[in-house]
DNA sequence: AAATGTATTTCCATATTCTGGAAATACAAA
DNA sequence: TTTGTATTTCCAGAATATGGAAATACATTT
């Protein structure tokens, strides 16, 4: 199957992930291939404008083109515009970082994040893909996917931390838990020491579009404070519901 | 040169563009390709997890993967994470929607914004591709760049409004200015109606890595206030300099 | 229910394209 | 200048992509 085309996406991979520009040579060894082939995947990268060559003897980058391209694939999902603001009235009054993200494949996707202190940041990237089964956006937006979904994941509960929910019975009750109560928690259940509140974004369609919540270290998050925090992400994905056109709670 | 890898790039192009998911003979159709050759691409995008089957007859749509991959390439850009902040305190005083762009190649593209009020927004996207010669940034970026860009940037310069400077002489002397004064202002010279208050981000190398500023509608823009706004932007640029380790003006 | 129409997917012999070695070229360092 | 390394070009041979046809899968109409 387009083995050539196969492999011209594993350079613009590669070139995409790789810190600085990459030679042909570097290309060439990394992925296996002789430097000829290198050089003529890049040459079509070029000549398509998702790379470029830097300076004469430099090497070659990736261009933005591939996040000009991806941005629009995320401009699609409305639900980014809409909550930035909501997003970030959330972290001022939590005093916590907000996050937001979708599902994409069997995985939660970053889309957009608002942080408090410079010092506890970066702990994911956004646009970065994480578990749906340890993270509080990934449970709730594993709550209440599709049965396909859910059972692809069930087979992969990785753990990550002692506290990862590993067995497939538990988690379930867990989804089940946060489909009644409308929100999910974790306390060190992906990252050591982290702790996160959840809530789900209902589309126009009655049909969950996204998962919005805050995180921070388990050390300012106590029971008390996370009471407070819960009611906030509730009332933030509700607003942010209302916004998208969700069927309102009287049904 | 590889021409399946050219075809499946503006397969994965044509996908990452469409506004919903697109069939396999609709792609055959818009590439000029046959179905047996589109449906092999999109198998291939499949595979490697740049695009995903919809439902099942629906077709086929760009997954976050390029996205994610952007999204990397854009991180690079520490810019973008020091200044918005700085960004944000901008709109706020400013009271105009702030941007922050880089130059890629030889156009500018948006790599974040603040956006005051949700009535005007959206002239331009996040992640677009916008001339140098005509828009606040474009200008700031070009006054700063290499010769080579400049002199294609000057091969080519396309009037979008009657105010777009399309004379070589006339826009080597603006950049001439804007180097000189630290700063660059547009007046419909790229949308009619709208003008912008641009100056340069320079980074740890003393080179200029990116331009910020705030656009806003010409009613509001009357010259008192652009005054205010040319101080404003000025010490916000020269902030998030000395933030990324610029060189100091002493010298 | 059956038939029709449309879109997707599979298959295969053929022709085209891709492949990798070798040679040429371009730099940088010794 | 020489040496070493990386990039780029070229080409005959080999492997792969190609498009037509047929099979399959749905949705809509009869």
């Amino acid at each position: 199957m387009d083995k050539s085309f196969l492999k011209g996406l594993a350079a613009l991979d590669l070139l995409a992930q790789s810190e600085g520009p990459v030679g042909v040579t570097q290309l060439a060894r990394a992925m296996g291939i002789t430097p000829s082939n290198a050089h003529r995947l890049l040459q079509a990268l070029v000549a398509t404008d998702f790379a470029r060559p830097v300076g004469a003897r430099g090497g070659y980058e990736a261009t933005l083109k591939l996040w000009r391209l991806g941005a629009r694939t995320v401009a699609r999902l409305d639900v980014k515009a809409i909550a930035a603001p909501h997003l970030a009235r959330l972290m001022a009054e939590a005093q916590e970082t907000a996050n937001l993200s979708v599902l994409d494949g069997h995985h939660m996707v970053y889309v957009d994040r608002v942080e408090t202190d410079v010092y506890f940041r970066a702990y994911n990237q956004i646009g970065g893909q994480y578990p749906l089964h340890c993270t509080g956006t990934g449970k709730v937006l594993l709550a209440y996917a599709d049965d396909a979904v859910q059972a692809m994941a069930l087979t992969d509960l990785r753990p990550f931390t002692p506290r990862t929910i590993v067995d497939p019975a538990k988690l379930m009750a867990e989804l089940e838990r946060i489909r009644a109560e409308g929100i999910a928690t974790t306390m060190s259940e992906f990252r050591e020491g982290i702790a996160s509140v959840a809530a789900p974004v209902i589309g126009a369609h009655g049909r969950v579009v996204a998962a919005l919540g805050v995180s921070g270290p388990l050390s300012r998050l106590k029971p008390a404070r996370m009471r407070l925090l819960r009611d906030m992400v509730r009332t933030t994905s509700a607003r942010v519901s209302r916004l998208l056109g969700a069927p309102g709670p009287e049904s």
